[in-house]
DNA sequence: TCTGGGGTCCTAGGACCC
DNA sequence: TCTGGGGTCCTAGGACCC
């Protein structure tokens, strides 16, 4: 029988604990952080059914006493990073899914730190000694059931699930404990009778195909059984990097849309010249008023990082989605995102692909202008500050709702 | 009273090639 | 008159996760 060597630890309602770290007399106490929309809640508060995402106003009516806080975002990043780094003391092999959550896999630390309940207990005694937070960790076999081991032992607690006991730990949860079941997942399941693990695993996998669709009813399948073959990954780069906006409810016309296109693409544009990886796909989102959301994608003969290029190609896929939906003319938010991104190279040619592409070579010129252009604007940016110089479009007044700060808390590594 | 932002993966249909 | 089958790429939409 294999042991159980695999540990994910999560840090505990992770933002709002740093609020009331840097301010103790917020300990106790229901806070948010945020405003308009409540990006991370304490327990106090998700007492109260306040979850993240939540209008601010929402969560005023549900709980009148609500403190909201304004985010310390630099602290968040200087504390998830310190809480990792804990972790990798213990084991190299750390897969960090975000900013406060890590799998690591101990096997072969035995000798020299001591099992892995062991080790887990000294992270989390040193997490809370030398950091001041509180972290829950579970401990299985697989990836999949020691997630659900830290969920279960949450808050601030440590669950090592029993390699002998697995099925019997798995089997009695709520469906929605399995990654992968969210709310429609959950709804069709309990339509055909399914509301735990164990009734999972009892149902043919060809029906739980038939119910759920062929990927997903086999991988449910095998969660249920726990047959999970991931293994931590130390290095995981991303595969798209993307960026959106939510308007309320604004004009579908160009004065709105132009500003927000450029501002969008000039940071994902960004982002991807500096580490390097340009993208073939952009794909733009459109919202209406009523939340149906129509998407746009167009693949380009080679890939892009430069603002202007990206600008125009998303401005153009909106006009075309705004053209096949001429009755619809409130928009509630944009998005662009860019796929198929290169490996690292040292060499691009930048391509600004208009949807009338006139001759390549002229093209291509023009791509490396506006290349060396952004690269020079980069360079300031880092010197002087992110307000020092700017496409003139991307600087007209936006209020967004979330700052740019606590957005790129959320950005995984390109 | 409307519902943030950054990602991943899957499906289904069509185009195109061999 | 009828019309294979597999593979790959692309687009649009949807569910889900943190």
């Amino acid at each position: 029988m294999d042991t159980a060597t695999i540990l994910h630890a999560d840090l505990d309602a992770f933002y709002a604990s740093v609020e009331q770290l840097l301010d103790p007399s917020l300990l106790g106490k229901a806070i948010a952080v945020g405003g308009g929309v409540v990006l991370a809640a304490s327990y106090e508060a998700k007492a109260f059914g306040i979850y993240g995402g939540m209008p601010g106003r929402r969560a005023r009516e549900l709980c009148p006493h609500l403190i909201f806080v304004g985010g310390h975002f630099e602290d968040y990043r200087r504390l998830g990073d310190a809480a990792i780094d804990v972790l990798r003391c213990y084991t190299p092999s750390v897969e960090r899914i975000s900013i406060d959550e890590a799998f690591a896999d101990v096997a072969g630390c035995e000798r020299l730190f001591g099992s892995p309940r062991a080790i887990a207990e000294t992270v989390r005694a040193r997490v809370r000694a030398e950091l001041g937070l509180p972290i829950s960790i579970g401990i299985a076999r697989t990836k999949h059931l020691a997630k659900i081991a830290s969920q279960v032992a949450k808050p601030d607690g440590l669950v090592v699930v029993d390699p002998k006991a697995e099925l019997a730990f798995l089997h009695a949860l709520p469906v929605e404990h399995l990654w992968g079941v969210g709310p429609v997942t959950k709804a069709r399941l309990a339509e055909a009778g399914v509301s735990t693990i164990g009734e999972l695993a009892l149902r043919a996998p060809a029906a739980v195909q038939r119910l759920l669709g062929r990927a997903a009813g086999a991988k449910l399948t095998a969660l249920a059984w726990n047959r999970d073959p991931r293994d931590v990954e130390t290095r995981r780069r991303a595969h798209s990097a993307g960026a959106q906006s939510a308007l309320g409810r604004r004009a579908a016309s160009e004065a709105v849309f132009l500003p927000v296109l450029h501002h969008l693409a000039d940071r994902i544009a960004r982002r991807l010249r500096e580490k390097e990886r340009p993208g073939r796909t952009v794909t733009v989102r459109v919202r209406f008023a009523d939340m149906r959301a129509v998407t746009r994608a167009r693949t380009l003969p080679a890939p892009i990082s430069a603002t202007t290029a990206l600008a125009e190609i998303a401005v153009e896929l909106v006009r075309g989605v705004l053209r096949d939906h001429p009755v619809e003319r409130t928009i509630s938010l944009l998005a662009i995102s860019v796929s198929q991104l290169s490996e690292a190279c040292a060499l691009q040619l930048e391509l600004p692909f208009g949807l009338a592409d006139d001759g390549l070579l002229p093209g291509a010129r023009k791509g490396l202008a506006r290349l060396k252009a952004d690269k020079a604007l980069d360079a300031i940016r880092a010197r002087f500050g992110d307000g020092a110089a700017g496409y003139a479009r991307t600087a007209t007044g936006l209020t967004r709702a979330v700052p740019d700060a606590f957005r790129s808390l959320a950005e995984k590594e390109l």
